[in-house]
DNA sequence: CATGAATGAGCCTTCATTCAT
DNA sequence: AATGAATGAAGGCTCATTCAT
């Protein structure tokens, strides 16, 4: 919760980018954000032009946040693709479970600006892991097959996480498992 | 458009499903359904309680259409377990492009009717192809694992159709042999 | 609950009248009255014009039970004035408490039909208690003023049995003494 | 009609209060009050949470108004009970014939609010007129049932005002005698 | 940098009533 | 002696947006 005082547009965005992530695009409505920050709509519209704009505004920090980010904190960590590939794997499936409003963030393509972002966010995820591929030594094509591959079963692990959790290993030991034949199936 | 005369419980759960599966759960609303028939919101309430009502109808006959129908048709067809699992993916993922809605059904957990059905058609389907995967040899421990990497997967390629349409195989061959590679993982 | 075979305008009658005297006039409604009796609100409207007529048809069967019926008993009874004035207290301070939807039929004057019955039964139960002390030997126009006093009375605490039950006495031998004091003030 | 500028939350107060009295509880609805004030119903919302909250408040009201001030303003009048209690008793009943709606008021207790503040309001009426019998000499047990006695009979004689108004007295010497009937049976 | 107040659109539901069969 | 299906009016609520101050 932000200062009483006086609001910003960051503070706006930073409460709408926790309902994106809580209960996805839908959830991000003035009203109901409005009060959760105890100020009123005319404040809103003080520094948004509507809706749209914040929406678009929380996905630009959704973009960030979960993409460019994460790569920039792999870059740094440095370690062998593989390690990377692994690391990768690993923050993104945690990140999964916290996150139950993602699944309806990606879903929400009706919206113009929430497919185009989810859109962009993709390639460059996809094309990232295709890089890492690249690195540790499967040609240019091959990679960008296994790219698609990997992220696709990421995506579907996400659904899974959060439409049917019983059908994913309980333990962690499991969950590690899978992530090892991931990384195996992307780089063999 | 059913006839004119007069609408069945029947003629609003398909109008229902079409908007299921073109727009999601929440688009599965009394009032925008009637103007969409030319009845009354009225007229609805003679043959359902609420709207819960309606989506659960709809929910129903999106499972029953979209996995017992489909396994049916499948076991009907005979085969080899590799042919219908083959023919499993393919008949699927044609599907998916087909309806982009479906993405956000499957993320609709908000809605305690969704997320029971979501939840109970995912175990149908993954137990389904473990069923596939046991029948063409590999132990019951194994094909469990298998089949959740492999629906897993198929999820993720719904959600990049839809959501990145461009990261996928432009081309029927591409296409092809990725239903290819995801039937050599799932029983190699 | 009648047979389900085959309504009749009496069947509809008894179940409007029992609606009447648990809820009040507003619950006398055709929608909820069907779903009762398990029929359909086409059979209502063979038996009865419109849900006015319901209405004034269980308002009459109201008004010759609590009334007539009443003092049809009490007559047969026989005994002295003093005696069924007090049988006749009793009587009524009875149903009161059975009877909690009679406060909002007494109350529901906005209604032509309520209105018109209501105070067509009061003057007749006035006058009855009228009749009764004049047979005790009071004159006539102070037989008058007091059954208007007695009745008054009658209506308040039916009132307060209903809105405040904790002011009024909670035993029954106090409730008893009240009733000693209404007829004594009466007759005295 | 308050000024057309702009509304405030006494303002619908104010006309709930009056549907409240003039046509009973159930009248107090928003989208009629709306109309009524030349306002929409989204500008309800603005002032109240929902429907109950507007009913709550014409309750309170109400429960001021017609209780707390009357006695206020006996108390600052004085004079001796007898007098007060004549005063009290000629007020509320030159009030009953006023408010029609106060009937449906007080019986209207099937809504919780409407039971709460009804019986708080009868049972601080009926223990400040037990105050002033008290204060007439009277001993405290025969103060309470008296009271309760006098309550009811005013609750009767406003039934009858608003139900039958011909079984009252028609001239206003007609009803000072019955109120200094009233007086009598209280104190004698 | 906002608040207070309102609008208008949209959705959910219930009910009295009608009408063809 | 009904049923099945629909209409239309009414009331409840939430939300995005606007505007004067």
């Amino acid at each position: 919760m932000p200062t009483a005082t006086s609001l910003s547009r960051q503070d706006w965005t930073d409460v709408a980018l926790r309902a994106l992530l809580t209960d996805g695009p839908d959830t991000v409505a003035v009203q109901p954000l409005a009060r959760a920050l105890g100020a009123t709509k005319g404040s809103f519209y003080w520094h948004f032009r509507d809706r749209d704009d914040l929406l678009r505004a929380a996905l630009d920090e959704w973009a960030d946040r979960s993409t460019e980010q994460v790569i920039a904190d792999l870059e740094a960590g440095g370690g062998t693709p593989e390690l990377q590939l692994r690391a990768l794997f690993g923050r993104v499936t945690e990140a999964a479970t916290r996150h139950p409003g993602e699944l309806r963030l990606l879903a929400g393509v009706g919206h113009p600006a929430v497919a185009e972002v989810v859109a962009a966010t993709t390639r460059r995820r996809v094309s990232y892991v295709a890089s890492l591929i690249r690195a540790a030594g499967v040609d240019r094509a091959e990679a960008g097959h296994r790219a698609v591959l990997a992220y696709a079963t990421y995506l579907g692990f996400l659904q899974l996480a959060v439409a049917a959790p019983r059908t994913l290993p309980a333990r962690r030991a499991g969950r590690a498992r899978m992530l090892d034949e991931m990384v195996r199936i992307t780089l063999a």
